[in-house]
DNA sequence: GAGTTATTGATACCATGTATCTATAAGGTG
DNA sequence: CACCTTATAGATACATGGTATCAATAACTC
């Protein structure tokens, strides 16, 4: 996860202009380090700058999208609800999401899944471009809490 | 991907009534062989049968989705359109994705993708319940067609 | 400080899906 | 077969996530 100067300079540098509305959203988001909705970001937004447009949040969240600051992951939710944006850093990675509070974790496994690639590529015939993985589970802390007593949500 | 018949027979077991619209929204969506988009599944039943409602079209593709008989799967596409729905076998196993034509093959890689999260399970203490897992790339079919003329919809 | 232009906020809009409610028809029962 | 029960249908309104548009504003350049 960059600091939030960070993001700005490259910014500035890509050409694009450091407004307050920009900084304030990007601060928003470099926060938090769990998998949001754009109406949350969008109601803690409100709370500290009541001013900001919704179009707004999202125009940035798009920008940052692009830039790779942050990433759009699926859940498997019903509705409209399917995105989730978490903020990372830019290499390519894969997240591990916990069932129980949503942490998420980065892993870079690549080892493993070239071999799987190469292997459905012989198999297939198709020439594989891409990939999207994500995996969901517990992580240690929540699965300590859930051994000990019964409350599902950490 | 299982017959009309055998899905009717499955619903009938289940205790789900055997009503036209259901059978009519079955038909059509067996008959796709790539993953489709609500609104195009709505379109093709608004030709055949324009007495049916849009409501039911997403119940019954969210029963079919309980029941195996279609799955959804996720595209990076702006707007809502994000989720896309495939008819395909009930066994899990994970899709690959024509870039170029969108057809979609199934692929049942469980070995070197259970490699990968046993060695994620070591080095992050996570228990890994469930992954989702894509990969894109580029048919036998639509290779060949890039290779010798650059249009690039096949 | 002035000018250019990217960006903003407001508003209206679109698309995907769900909730609700009355009418209907499926399938079990006599 | 007629009847009853209840799942399901269609209609409508609604919720949500995101985009298009457009006049006003504020960043940066000179």
């Amino acid at each position: 996860m960059p600091g939030v100067e960070a993001v700005l300079e490259r910014l500035n540098h890509e050409g694009y202009r450091l407004t307050g509305p920009r900084r304030l959203v990007l601060v928003e988001v470099l926060q938090r380090a769990t998998p949001f909705t754009s109406a949350e970001l969008w109601d803690a937004i409100q709370q500290t700058a009541p001013t900001i447009g919704r179009a707004t949040v999202f125009r940035t969240l798009d920008l940052l999208t692009r830039l790779g600051v942050v990433q759009r992951i699926h859940r498997d939710a019903e509705a409209g609800r399917c995105h989730a944006y978490l903020a990372c850093d830019e290499r390519h990675h894969h997240h591990l999401i916990c069932n129980s509070c949503g942490n998420v974790t980065d892993f870079h496994e690549d080892r493993a899944l070239e071999a799987l690639v190469r292997e459905v590529e012989r198999r297939t015939a198709f020439q594989i471009e891409g990939h999207r993985l994500e995996l969901v589970g517990t992580c240690p802390a929540c699965r300590d809490n859930t051994q000990s007593h019964v409350g599902d949500k950490c």
